[in-house]
DNA sequence: TTTAAGTGATAGATAAATGTATCATTAAGT
DNA sequence: ACTTAATGATACATTTATCTATCACTTAAA
């Protein structure tokens, strides 16, 4: 009934590993197993090594961020909508995903940390075609625009998770962060909204 | 001649423990003792346990950080200049304190977290002030506005660390991101330099 | 030179996690 | 009802990290 990925079973564990990880991405392949609701040796039947299955999992989440992204349109004119787009497209993978910022070992695999250059790179190449156009202010690195972008995601991830914040405003606030402040500009009307 | 701290060894251990913890958060202690360049016995005669070097640590740069933050003024009209004011404090201390993010132990000590929260509080009132003052945008949430603050010093820090942020930029850098945004005010002259 | 304190190397002891193998039970298809 | 495949529990081996204990060596003071 709640079963929807590819094959079978080999993804419903999937499932349940990323959800466990990302509620603690310290956990024991026992704790994973019992989040799962099947026993160890299960576990083993399908996934060789706690090194492959974080990489499994790894591999799935970047499939679905790369797939998203594709979707995506980049304004070359349209900062705030491009952004929008952005968030609005990748907030809700956040449980999927979240666990990637914190699970060392992933990072040093060489495929995602490759496939994860290059998702940045589309980013990056937007950026640098705003910045040329004089959107953006050239007193900011790219570079930091791009990491402080990329980091303040995961940041509203978290506050989504933790529940300080509604998933529908992140969108929105992560826009009008990045791209206005904090300041408050002193017109009368202001903002995202528009 | 390089020795500073309050008693002797005990704190130069402290020391390099924090540097080699601040390079890969999950050192063992064996890694620790080398990079200290002392015998594993010798760091466990001044240390009773991993939990208490790590905690002790802790205290060390929760110290440090309480102190600094005692020397911040916090300007009710002038957001800019308070934040300029926090961040050179408090960028130098990145060495000393950025391990603090990544030590997932440590954060569930209670007397840690009450530190921590007491130090947020500071900075939570003013923005408060701010806010009540209409410096600051009413569309942003107020813990929004501290949770963004922290983790992009957290991010400066990092960027520091690995050579693509100049020191004595960061906080010019991170006071007009947090203020002003990525976009280009359309005008001929802008930010922080004024 | 002798003595005492501190140190580093080393060898276990203990604990926790990963991974393998076995076995009885359950569930599904025939 | 019978057979077969899959499952979960369990026990065991292996590895890794923490921590204890011992011992020989260095250094500095007496």
């Amino acid at each position: 009934m709640q079963n929807q990925g590819k094959s079978n079973k080999h993804s419903v564990i999937l499932e349940a590993a990323t959800e466990q990880l990302s509620l603690k991405p310290t956990s024991t392949l026992q704790e994973i197993a019992d989040y799962a609701k099947i026993g160890i040796a299960t576990l083993h039947r399908y996934f060789s090594s706690k090194e492959a299955l974080l990489e499994e999992i790894a591999f799935h989440a970047l499939e679905l961020v790369e797939s998203s992204m594709e979707e995506i349109t980049f304004y070359e004119n349209d900062i705030n909508r491009s952004f929008m787009e952005l968030f609005q497209k990748l907030i809700p993978l956040g449980d999927k995903i979240y666990f990637l910022a914190y699970a060392a070992s992933v990072d040093e695999n060489p495929e995602v940390a490759f496939r994860e250059a290059a998702l940045k790179k589309v980013l990056m190449d937007s950026i640098r075609g705003w910045k040329k156009q004089g959107l953006l202010k050239d007193s900011l690195p790219e570079k930091w625009m791009l990491t402080t972008i990329y980091n303040l995601l995961f940041v509203a991830w978290q506050e989504i998770h933790s529940g300080n914040m509604a998933k529908n405003d992140a969108a929105g606030i992560l826009t009008d962060t990045i791209l206005n402040g904090f300041l408050n500009v002193n017109k009368k009307g202001d903002s995202y909204g528009h």
